[in-house]
This record gives C-alpha cells, sequence and structure tokens, in this order.
DNA sequence: ATGAAAGCGCTAACAT
DNA sequence: ATGTTAGCGCTTTCAT
C-alpha cells in the first residue's frame, strides 16, 4: 500500500546553511523573517539557496508549525458544469496566496463527502464546500475540527458565500408573465441542494405575485438524460413554460421537447439556471459562480489568520438573461 | 503570509500507546504492519485508536518517510468539457488507493505547468499532467525529479496515455466521403496540443486515402466563440463538411452556421471531437477520456512503487459516433 | 543579528 | 512479538 521508492533526495536548510557559512536557524529566517537579518545575509543565502536548488521542505515546516499551504476543495458533482468555474477560480485564488488545493468529489453523497474531509483534515488548514449534500449537524462538527467555508449551503455559524437565484427568478416569472403565460412549471432538481430549494422558492413567491399558476416537478437528477425523460410529465403538468433547476437539465428538456415534435419557444418556453452553457442560447438565471469561488478563498485565508466571531454569511446577485428559449404562450 | 492560527490538537501516536499499554512503535506498526503482531495487540490497538479518534499525521509520516499518499493532477483548462471526466476518475481512482489528487490548472501555459509542479513536487509522489504545454526538454527534466504520467502528449521513455483519434477520425473522414463530400476542412485547435497535431494528421491521411481534398483552418483557441467566429473564414475555404479540433469549437460553429443561415446538416456538415456535448447531438469522435485518467493513476501507481525500465505507451482507441450533424453534400 | 538546541509525530533499524 | 532509540527537516525559543 505504501509505495517503496523513496522521495527525490531534495536539498535540505542543512546543506545551505553549510555553503552560506550560516547556521540553519539563519537560513530558516531568511525564508520566514527576513526583516530581522542584516540585508546583505539575506542576500547572500537567497543566493545560494538558488544555485542549490532549495526549497523548504512542507512536510518537515508542517510537523514543526503544525500549519501547512494546503486547502480542499469538495464539489458533489465535478463533471456539473456549474463546477468547473468555481474549482478553476479556487486553485487561482488559493495559488496567489501561496495555497495549493486538494480536489475531492463527493458523487453527491454526504458519507463520501466526510470521508474525503476526514481523510485530508490533518494535511490542510481548512476546506471549501461546494454545495455540501450532508446534514447541518454534520457540517457543523466538521467546522469546529477545521475552518470552513461553504458555496450555496446556508447554515448558521459556518461562513458561506450564496449565489441568490431569488432576484434572477423573480426577474424570469415577471417575464414570463409579462409575455402572458399564466402556468409555469418548476423542474427541481437534487432533494437535498440548498439552492434547489432556493430556487422553488423564489419562483413560487414570484408566480404568487404575479398570479400567475404554478406546480413541481421534482427531476431529482440534474442531468440531460434526466431533463429528456421528464418531458412527458412536464408536458402533463399543463403549462406553457417551465423553470429548471439548472442549464444541465433546461438543455435536456429542450431536447426532449424538440423530439416530442414541439418548437422552441414557439409552443413551449424553457429557462434554465446558471449561464454555463454555449449552446442552445437558453435563456437562464445567469450567478457570479467564479466570484463565489475567490470570495470563498479570501473567507477562508482569513478565518484561517484570525477566526472571525461574526456569522459571515455573503450574498451575490443573480441577474434575468433573455435569450432563445422563451417567448409568448401559444394559446392565451 | 503563514496562518497564524495553529492547526487542531490532533491525538499523537504516544497518547493512543500509553492508553493501549503498548509503545509507540507498536501503534505504528498496527497502522504500516499489522501481520507481525498479535492479532489481539492488533485488535485492542484499533479500538484504542478509534476510541480516541486518532488518525496518522501525514506530515510526520511524509517526513520520517520520505514518501506521501498525495498526486498532482495538472490540466490546461479545467473548464474544458474534455477535463472534468478525466480529473473525476483520477480522483477517483486515487482515492481507492488511498491517494489524495491536488488540482492545478495550469491556463494553457507552459511557465505555469512548471510553476505548479514545483509547487507541489515535495507532497506528492508523483503526477499526471494531461495535454501538457510545456517543451519536452522540461517535461523530461520533471520526469527526472518525480514519477510522471503523461495523458495525451507522446514523449518517449516518459509514461504515457494516448487516445488516438487515428482509427476514429478515418471513420469520420470514410462516413463523409462515402456521403459524398469531396472537400473538407479540418479546424484545428491549440497549437502545442499533441492531441490536435494527432488529429489533424489522422485527417490528412483519411483524406488522402479517400481521395478527398482537406485543408486546414486553425482557430487557436478551443472555445464556442472562437467556432462562432471562425465560420466566415471556414465558408470560403469551399469545403462542404468540417472536423473540428473538439466538441466545443464544432458546437460555435454550428452555433455561427446556424446565424448565417446555413441549416446543418442540409447545407453544411459539422464533425467534433471527445464526445462531451449533450447538445446539440453532435456527430463526433468518441474517446475513452475517463478510462484514459484512470488508467495514468494505475501507471502512475506502480512507477511509485516500483520504477518500470520499459518505454510505457498506452494507446486508447477512438470510434466515429454518428448523429445529427452530417449529412450528404448539397451540391455533387 | 546570529547561533545553539530542542522537539514536532512518526517509522525503521536494532535490540530483546 | 514487542520495546528502545535515533532522526527525518524544519522552526522557534533562548542565549550570546
Amino acid at each position: 500500500m505504501v509505495p517503496k521508492r523513496p522521495a527525490i533526495k531534495r536539498v535540505t536548510i542543512q546543506q545551505v546553511a553549510e555553503a552560506a557559512g550560516v547556521n540553519r536557524s539563519t537560513v530558516s529566517r531568511v525564508f520566514n523573517n527576513p526583516d530581522i537579518l542584516l540585508e546583505e545575509t539575506v542576500r547572500n543565502v537567497r543566493e545560494v539557496a538558488r544555485k542549490l536548488g532549495y526549497s523548504p521542505n512542507a512536510a518537515a515546516r508542517a510537523l514543526r508549525t503544525g500549519r501547512n499551504s494546503n486547502i480542499a476543495l469538495v464539489v458533489p458533482d465535478l463533471t456539473n458544469p456549474f463546477m468547473p468555474p468555481i474549482a478553476l477560480a479556487v486553485q487561482k485564488e488559493a495559488a496567489a496566496r501561496g495555497y495549493s488545493v486538494f480536489i475531492g468529489n463527493a458523487d453527491e453523497n454526504p458519507n463520501q463527502e466526510m470521508d474525503l474531509l476526514k481523510r485530508l483534515s490533518d494535511q490542510v488548514g481548512g476546506a471549501v464546500l461546494v454545495s455540501p449534500r450532508s446534514d447541518s449537524e454534520q457540517i457543523h462538527a466538521l467546522a469546529s475540527d477545521m475552518p470552513l467555508v461553504l458555496i450555496n449551503r446556508d447554515i448558521k455559524e459556518v461562513p458561506r458565500v450564496l449565489i441568490d437565484s431569488g432576484q434572477g427568478m423573480a426577474q424570469a416569472v415577471r417575464h414570463l408573465a409579462q409575455l402572458g403565460h399564466r402556468r409555469v412549471t418548476y423542474v427541481g432538481g437534487p432533494e437535498n441542494s440548498w439552492s434547489n430549494s432556493q430556487r422553488c422558492a423564489a419562483v413560487t413567491h414570484a408566480a404568487h405575485e404575479h398570479g400567475i399558476s404554478m406546480s413541481t416537478l421534482p427531476a431529482g437528477t440534474a442531468s440531460f438524460v434526466r431533463g429528456v425523460e421528464i418531458v412527458p410529465a412536464l408536458l402533463s403538468c399543463g403549462a406553457t413554460a417551465c423553470i429548471a433547476f439548472d442549464d444541465v437539465l433546461a438543455q435536456g428538456i429542450c431536447y426532449g421537447l424538440v423530439e416530442n415534435e414541439l418548437e422552441i419557444p414557439e409552443d413551449y418556453s424553457v429557462i434554465g439556471c446558471d449561464d454555463i452553457l454555449g449552446y442552445p442560447m437558453l435563456t437562464t438565471v445567469s450567478g457570479p459562480a467564479a466570484k463565489a469561488g475567490q470570495i470563498a478563498v479570501d473567507l477562508l485565508m482569513s478565518s484561517l489568520n484570525t477566526p472571525s466571531e461574526e456569522d459571515v454569511r455573503i450574498v451575490l446577485e443573480t441577474e434575468f438573461v433573455s435569450r432563445d428559449t422563451v417567448g409568448p404562450p401559444k394559446y392565451r
């Protein structure tokens, strides 16, 4: 199980010290606290270190200090196109601050989520969890073990950044209402997804406000095939337009609709969410996913340095984007 | 720069040893070499360890052994839909073997590629590089520092798994030829991409074989917008069909074509590559991306244990998938 | 401003 | 089958 081949022999602080004619601690200071040293010493040691190709051993440093420069990023499903932009932003922001990122895919599974974090816990300073599916209690427990930042999950006392679909969904429903739609269906995504509940609630609220009737159809999984499959059930809802949990699901619905000889948007209007697809030009609700990732890392970094006492809850707004998949209803 | 907050105080091997009334080394053996111990001792220590919530400190272990249970995964662009399935497979396979995965996005940039690997080098046992853009020399140099496995980059002496578009592309061109197309355009992707050269060569070869004329149009970046943009240039090539570097580019081309009042496949046929998109139902060349990721990890694990002396080069086949974006040419 | 020395938690000889 | 012990490379008091 444990590999036999030893890691490549690396240059140690001792070798640098000898070559530079100083003590190990001086070399250490050059890298950790150069200000208290003579400028010349620093320059000299740096030069020697560079020549020898020295770089501090992370394991030794971590062992000695009890700290490290890694964070974990755990997502429910990397292949969901909503994730990569966030992962990218997280990795970029972390790198800019000298941190490296472990990636973990939880397979939409709370247990795997916890297992991953447990496995990683002693190698990271903290973690960013995107749309975690675990119970609030488990997440709370975890948060007492290591700094955590959540994306799209609203748990009190745990720092979180939320992409609030409320505004975008409201605009979407208003748009539909103005075009004359009188009945819409919300096609739901994963059961235990905060975003799903939030979007559903937002649509419900907005529909009520505009006096249009609304039904809910849970798709469970937000996948292309699931979208295709659900079209018959969707049509039997009797609405003239639907708002899907996300773009992937909406895309599947579009395909299923077309397969059923219906034209979009002439016969049926479809609205997605997340704004992550190139094609079709889906009318959708767009949110700042990358920004959320970046902010999450910022928050994590601050709580690494000085655990905040306040309850941090950052809310990011969304907006409706009108494209090709919405039109007036066929029969008014 | 270095965080002030110390990591959570963890249970050490010493505490477990005391609680279990044995020596530290016995506890260590329970976790690393249980076979040589009395069954009862193992059971007892395991029990105590579990009660105390002990888990070995990775930093201490890494420092002592010079090995660790991490690998790095570096990709040129995580948001390219070709990557997530590979990343997922890599993480899964690594986890199954008790390894954790660092993710690095190189931004299609050779320097960032090397920087990431350098940063990670002392925290990982090896790395999987997907479509690396660096020079062969740099990669070779790196390979002498740590075990490396390449995906879709063919460098002698470096273990690599290649998704060979040759077969799929040949089938694609044959299909086109049989439908009566006499002139095709290959729309190229990233300059320094092995896959791109490989696909281009495969198309060239197959076109020659079927006696149809072929032109090349380099798009450079394989993005949706780039695909849209290039359509005018594509049309001026005078072909009746194109094969694009990848599905994303093909998708953009489809959109651009439609914007130009052309119908697909009636007026123009489009073939993509990678088979990663749900929609449109792109005729494409499909390859086992996830499998490649899994194999890459397998190879990496073997070379972690026993560096192979042979030149490892795994080739995975592709196949042509006929869907909705190819038809006979309009004018024969 | 720099050196000396202890020790982080663990594993792997080497004893017994 | 288990205990003893040294030491991985580094940071950090404490001395000077």
